[in-house]
RNA sequence: GGUCCCAUCGUCUAAAGGUUAGGACACCACCCUUUCACGGUGGUAAUAUGGGUUCGAAUCCCGUUGGGAUCACCA
């Protein structure tokens, strides 16, 4: 086993949806490329907006997706460590109070942004006279704590995107503490990477900023700087699918028939250079991982393809991958799957052969003369053909005018799989009612 | 506004200075199946824009335009 170790880091703010799935798929998967371990990390810092039914329907998307995880932690049961990491750091002038209020920080923004500077951050608590500190502490004011970055250039090589090189004059020093004294994102997710030896991290691009503000807190705390790969974001028709925009949820492409695989085919396929092909494994996905296929530009996300791509898999998916969902024969499954939409499909193929069903009659004389036609049992595989041949010459229709009222009259449906394979799957007693307009 | 990233068929992309600009998905046509679907074959379709550099530019450089990220007491 390497010492590869990989996380996923949910805030359990919201749902599990396709711009968190990526993350999480990616992660997943180059964890079991290289061999590594996959860690799920709840980021509940934020407990106002976090919620138990949030992050309880994370793991089951998880779940259900498949991207088992052997190792996790949460955010919120660790802040005595953040704590003491935190002393350090402020003993060694990387973390200083800050006593400004949103409010105030909010206006110098704007009166920056409007004089056509970047909205950065001036330091100007760590001028603050004694005299000033005591003021503001007698005022009742709460410091928040902010990470100081230091002068120089932040370099990491980015799995995707190549040598990236911040300079730290462009930044914000990063808040860390808030007044009230919890913990924001930044520093703990640097902490617990180092404390569970993260050696990858894969996330959005949209980190790009963060990750060089972060490189220095690994720095500061002495910890190794794992490696980076920041994805293209996905965008959409809709506008943005960022982790926090992206409305598209996991559950609802579930219940709306979408399988597992096919989401994680797509999305590990998407914005690469490979084309979108159905994988029926996640182990099969993992070995085709290569971060130098992914493009630096956005993809654009579009369900309507995902579907259709679903589609597509499902008449090639394998009865394996279906056989524990469906009690459905592998000779069955062959049968209907090419006339699937959605797997569960395969349930109104079975119940149309197995239950009873109104037919609807179009072409009674042609019903009723294939009925009579009908060889008896035992059929082979030239009964149908036979049968179709007798039905032909005597209606003297052929075609469309033939199977669609026959389809019609056995099945109910206006197209299904081949009347051929249907047939004996329905039987001759049920075939025979049908065809002269009974319930059966 | 600062910083960073991006720009090739409808979509995802290939082509690390010389290609009839390739593939995949979608779409269309034809074939197969005595129906639909599945399957097979083929086809339509692209280098945002203006300047350079070069014998030669999708490719290198500069500008323009357009898109995105970030600059939170969210993650």
């Amino acid at each position: 086993m390497s010492n590869i170790k990989v996380r996923f880091a949910p805030s359990p703010t919201g749902f599990m949806h396709i711009g968190n799935t990526r993350t999480a798929l990616f992660n997943w998967l180059l964890a079991k490329k290289l061999g590594g371990k996959f860690m799920l990390r709840i980021d509940d810092t934020d407990t106002l907006r976090s919620k138990a039914e949030y992050e309880a329907a994370i793991r089951d998307a998880l779940h259900w997706l498949g991207l088992e995880w052997s190792e996790e932690a949460r955010q919120s049961a660790r802040a005595a460590r953040y704590q003491e990491v935190t002393e350090r750091l402020k003993q060694a002038g990387r973390v200083y109070a800050c006593y400004e209020t949103p409010e105030e920080l909010e206006f110098m923004r704007k009166r920056l942004l409007n004089k056509g500077l970047p909205p950065i951050y001036d330091r100007s608590a760590l001028k603050l006279t004694p005299e000033q500190i005591a003021r503001y502490e007698a005022e009742g004011r709460r410091p928040h704590y902010r990470f100081k970055l230091v002068d120089g250039d932040i370099v990491w090589h980015d799995m995707v995107r190549g040598e990236c090189r911040y300079s730290e004059k462009n930044l914000s020093d990063p808040v860390i503490i808030r007044e009230d004294g919890s913990f924001l994102y930044h520093l703990p997710s640097v902490i617990d990477d180092v404390d569970f030896g993260i050696t990858h991290i894969v996330r959005g691009e949209d980190h790009v900023t963060n990750t060089a503000a972060q490189i220095q807190m690994f720095e500061a705390i002495g910890g190794k700087v794992p490696t980076f790969a920041h994805l293209p974001l996905l965008t959409g028709k809709e506008g943005k699918l960022s982790k926090r925009l992206g409305s598209l949820g996991v559950k609802e492409l579930r219940a709306e028939g979408v399988e597992a695989m096919a989401i994680c085919s797509f999305l590990a396929k998407l914005g690469t250079s490979e084309s979108i092909e159905p994988f029926y494994s996640l182990e099969e996905l993992a070995a085709t991982l290569d971060f130098s296929k992914m493009g630096r530009s956005q993809p654009k996300f579009d369900e309507a393809e995902l579907k259709h791509f679903n589609t597509r898999m499902l008449h090639t998916m394998p009865y394996e991958a279906v056989k524990d969902r469906y009690s459905v024969s592998a000779e069955f499954w062959n049968a209907v799957r090419g006339n699937l939409e959605v797997a569960d499909d395969v349930k109104l193929w079975d119940s149309i052969c197995r239950q009873t069903l109104i037919p609807q009659i179009e072409d009674k004389s042609l019903c009723d003369a294939a009925a009579d036609l009908l060889p008896p049992e035992p059929w082979n595989d030239n009964t149908f053909n036979e049968w179709m041949s007798a039905v032909k010459t005597q209606s003297g229709k052929k075609g469309k005018e033939l199977f669609h009222p026959l389809r019609k009259a056995l099945t109910a449906m206006d197209n299904g799989p081949e009347l051929k394979i249907l047939l004996p799957l329905i039987g001759r007693d049920k075939a025979y009612k049908r065809l002269k307009g009974e319930t059966a």
